[in-house]
RNA sequence: GCCCCGGUAGUGUAAUGGACAGCAUAAGGGCCUCCGGAGCCUUUAGUCAGGGUUCGAUUCCCUGCCGGGGCGCCA
């Protein structure tokens, strides 16, 4: 959303290595003459080896509209949303602007003049678009022999190549139990980082736990008074959990008694300053926590290259506060807290350092930040970061634009809203939180049940197998299929249904397609290698051909736009197409063998493509549901 | 008070300023001697209100209404 026009350095992309670029070099879409554009015919001379068709037909109308780049030109091709109107069309109404004349009589003209290049096998006027289709068989020649050949590369891209980007994650606290809330994060800062790999970047996914501070000295206070010597193997919960509890405890003590706030203040500073029993404390609740927070981690599969800790950092800010004051862009208040002032910039002030000289959140960031880009040499740092931490991330990349650092422009956040469920509001600050380690127990058992239902039989590994890699995908697609910046609904009975748009219904599609293959026989392998995909031709091989074709345009959308709902929403109308295949096309007892050997590698090519996407979302593609 | 973000069928959601606003669920009607029915086909139903820009607005601008979030020592 507000981030969408992000990534300074990918900006917009290139219509697909558009090879007319070179030819009218400068030329700034906008500002062709406003006056001269006719349709000449031309003579055509295109070359057909290495172009896809989008280049064919912009090549081709380019002969006809010289006065309009052929960028301009890219820019004005569309893809029909009915299938039936074909494959790529021009809408002539701007053209109408700029020649005066009706957008349908443009569209009638260009119609005549236009020489269609081969693999385009008709032009077609349709009210005031002119309307390309495609030959069926170039397209399903053309595109299932690149799947074959590309295997799991195919729609990935070199676009990102030699660039270092953090994705930072997750971010949990150590006084509580990982929430609904941070399983959204976590799928949409894997999936984030798994694209950008698969565009070449060398994505480097972080985790910073904010493991001290006064909200950890809370649960510490908490034990403290109360604890005695209790551990979380003797009361048999899990560790995070227990040391949760004592936040929570805290927290409705300190409603009884406002004096704990300062018993809290004085834990820190005696933290900050190194006190032994303090630190002791520490470390243990610390450790519990940790320890039950890694186990969320491998349950629901989320993984980091590198780990930081507030505690290692917020007190190496030092240097940067220092050149913030001799700067002027810090200032000391009356207090003896330190300001960031902000006004100039049209944000509201940020305290960045207490009064009594102990740290803050935005403390640790500061110093933080300059190590990550200073150590990784980062071309990008992304912050998965809710949509309610917008205004500080504007204030803290603001505040080292401030500072001249060379990478401040090097910061994004990419936001996300709440996950709300039926009930009422999610929100980690209220008693109402799911708990992470809930959802995903209940998933699991809710998939369970259903595989122990059609598969009585099934051994137990096998079954926990399938448990696993079901409700996962189940929860992570739930996830990821909505659009990040806004808040949404989870539902879980319905991605537990395993019906309509869910993780599951995708892998269904997958094993279906691997069952084929499966049952195809062992010179399945051989038929493929010499099918010829131009005996494909019924309307819905077409469709589902198609989005094949479209596959690696999602992913590069998906990077511009720095989204994964594209992908998703892409996935699901590929499942379907692929369903609606299976059930209408006999592959195996095809009519002739050529189809047979053609719809094979029509299911192969499905197959890699789903597989390849699932991997992009961080599911798990399984052979059998 | 100021700032930011939303408002699309009963419900959940999609749509670089373009064709008939897609999809899923729910509700109704169909399809298993046939490669896995966790599937497929089909019917009903929607852009908060009012202005503006544009050949064209769910999309951009303004106003209002409703909802969410944020605003110097909480993460």
């Amino acid at each position: 959303m507000q981030w969408a026009s992000s990534l300074a350095w990918i900006g917009r992309l290139p219509s697909t290595a558009f090879s007319l670029k070179k030819k009218s070099p400068g030329k700034r879409s906008g500002e062709s003459s406003r006056s001269g554009v006719q349709i000449l015919p031309g003579p055509l001379n295109i070359e057909e080896k290495n172009m896809d068709f989008r280049e064919m037909v912009v090549e081709a109308l380019h002969a006809v509209l010289k006065d309009l780049s052929g960028e301009r030109i890219a820019e004005m091709i569309e893809v029909p949303k009915q299938a039936n109107l074909g494959d790529y069309a021009l809408p002539c109404y701007r053209l109408s602007g700029i020649m005066k004349k009706a957008p349908q009589d443009i569209a009638k003209e260009l119609k005549e003049k236009i020489a269609l290049p081969k693999g385009i096998s008709r032009a077609e006027v349709i009210g005031a678009y002119l309307n390309f289709f495609v030959a069926n068989e170039a397209l399903a020649k053309d595109v299932i022999k690149r799947i074959l050949a590309e295997k799991q590369d195919y729609g990935k891209s070199d676009l990102l190549k030699g660039k270092r980007i953090m994705v930072e994650y997750s971010g949990p606290n150590t006084n509580k139990t990982l929430h609904l809330g941070h399983l959204r994060n976590q799928a949409l800062g894997m999936a984030i980082a798994n694209l950008y790999g698969a565009n070449g970047a060398r994505a480097i996914k972080a985790n910073i736990y904010s493991d001290r501070g006064a909200h950890i000295c809370k649960s510490m206070l908490a034990y403290e008074k109360f604890g005695g010597k209790k551990t979380p193997q003797g009361a048999h919960i899990k560790p995070d959990k227990f040391v949760m509890d004592y936040y929570v405890r805290y927290t409705t003590e300190a409603e009884k008694n406002p004096e704990l706030e300062k018993e809290v203040q004085e834990m820190l500073k005696k933290w900050e300053a190194g006190d032994k029993k303090t630190i002791a404390l520490w470390k243990k609740m610390n450790g519990w926590a940790l320890q039950g927070i890694r186990q969320t981690y491998k349950e629901f599969g989320s993984r980091f290259d590198v780990e930081f800790y507030e505690s290692k950092f917020y007190d190496k800010a030092q240097p940067v506060i220092e050149l913030g004051l001799k700067k002027g862009v810090f200032e000391k208040d009356e207090s003896g807290a330190i300001i960031a002032k902000l006004a100039s910039s049209g944000m509201p002030d940020k305290v960045v350092m207490r009064a009594d000289g102990t740290s803050i959140y935005i403390t640790n960031d500061l110093a933080l930040t300059k190590h990550k880009f200073e150590k990784y040499r980062l071309d990008e740092a992304l912050w998965v970061v809710g949509n309610e931490h917008s205004l500080y991330f504007r204030q803290l990349f603001r505040i080292f634009e401030l500072l001249g650092f060379s990478w401040a422009k090097k910061c994004r956040h990419m936001s996300y809203g709440l996950v709300n469920l039926p009930e009422g509001k999610m929100k980690s600050r209220e008693g109402t939180v799911v708990e992470a380690d809930d959802i995903i127990r209940e998933m699991q058992g809710l998939a369970m049940a259903e595989l122990q239902k059609r598969y009585p039989e099934m051994k137990k590994q096998e079954l926990q197998k399938r448990t696993r890699a079901i409700s996962l995908a189940a929860i992570k697609f739930f996830m990821l299929k909505v659009d990040a910046g806004r808040d949404f609904l989870f539902n879980p009975k319905e991605s537990i249904s395993f019906e309509g748009e869910t993780g599951p219904f995708v892998q269904y599609s997958y094993a279906r397609a691997c069952s084929i293959l499966r049952k195809a026989g062992k010179k399945a392998g051989a038929e493929i290698k010499n099918a010829n995909p131009e005996a494909l031709e019924s309307e819905i091989e077409k469709k589902l051909i198609a989005l094949l074709d479209a596959y690696p345009k999602t992913l590069q959308n998906c990077i511009s736009n720095m989204s994964l709902h594209p992908l998703c929403q892409h996935l699901l109308e590929l499942s379907s197409a692929f369903n609606l295949f299976y059930h209408e096309m006999p592959v195996l007892r095809a009519e002739t063998k050529e189809l047979r050997a053609a719809r094979l590698a029509l299911v192969k090519a499905a197959k890699i493509v789903i597989a390849s996407a699932l991997s992009v979302l961080d599911i798990e593609p399984i052979e059998e549901m």
